[in-house]
DNA sequence: CTTGTTTACTTGAGTGAATCAAGGATCATT
DNA sequence: AATGATCCTTGATTCACTCAAGTAAACAAG
């Protein structure tokens, strides 16, 4: 999604500011990944292979269908930045599994994606616990 | 983007919080969209048309590429939510408008995007003023 | 053990978003 | 009238995403 989600018509200036914030995160985020020359989908896919781990629970962490998935490791796997092992104890399935590249450029790109981190560090401590409250009670 | 924007590795609470924020934010559009059979980027488009402009102002709002703008719109065009004029002042240009049924769809969508209402909702008057101002601030 | 079902993943077809390069038409300037 | 910039479209390409079908292996009876 590279254009914006929102506003059609927003009512309160905090509907507003929240739609500011989610604009902004997302083009960050589409941002850091193009330095790094991936999309946003294999910097997703990338950043949650901290351990190995089947196609079929990327798709359900993720909510999209498998095919997807399995889509986006392949390009992945061209690119280096993971591979693809046979699962040992069930030769239907296989395990997913960041190469030493892959983890280096999603260290890159984990210092590339600054904007939570900035945008949080611009908060006090107090107003940072605030902020959490507060959205967490939004989010119901 | 239907995969999420992170997280990489979340250090503080309030980052996590804010990446919930958007995930859930991202996936209410595109659910409210595909309601009404709408595409994020097509509801997007058409939500930007309450007044009749051209494609270029279209395509620098949101960030694009003219030529994508010319593809969302001739589908939109193509589902009667939109139309495509000459501009009579500059017949390089067309102004795009919505038509009723754009409208009437338009306005589906609005009523069909709660979150951001619900989640500003949750909050008390005072609660949603502390929300805006972090928000900024955090903004920066 | 073989039959049938479920599970895990891949393949293929199709849609749409997005970008880039190139082109046509018109405007604006000299 | 010629030049160059502007507005938009077309074509080619890449990728994300979904759905329908298919393969292969696990699993569970009979």
């Amino acid at each position: 999604m590279a254009l914006p989600s929102g506003p059609v018509t927003t009512s309160s200036e905090a509907e507003a500011v929240l739609f500011d914030l989610v604009d902004v995160y997302d083009r960050a985020y589409e941002a850091a990944a193009a330095e790094l020359s991936l999309s946003p989908a294999q910097a997703c896919v990338l950043g949650r292979l901290d351990e190995r781990r089947g196609m079929g629970a990327l798709a359900e962490e993720l909510g999209c269908d498998a095919s997807n998935i399995t889509q986006i490791v392949v390009r992945l796997e061209a690119l280096g930045l993971v591979t693809r092992e046979p699962n040992p104890r069930d030769r239907r399935a296989r395990l997913v599994a960041r190469t030493p590249q892959g983890d280096e450029i999603n260290h890159r790109f984990a210092t590339a994606f600054t904007f939570a981190r900035t945008a949080v560090g611009r908060l006090s401590p107090d107003e940072q616990d605030q902020l959490t409250a507060l959205l967490r009670k939004a989010l119901g």
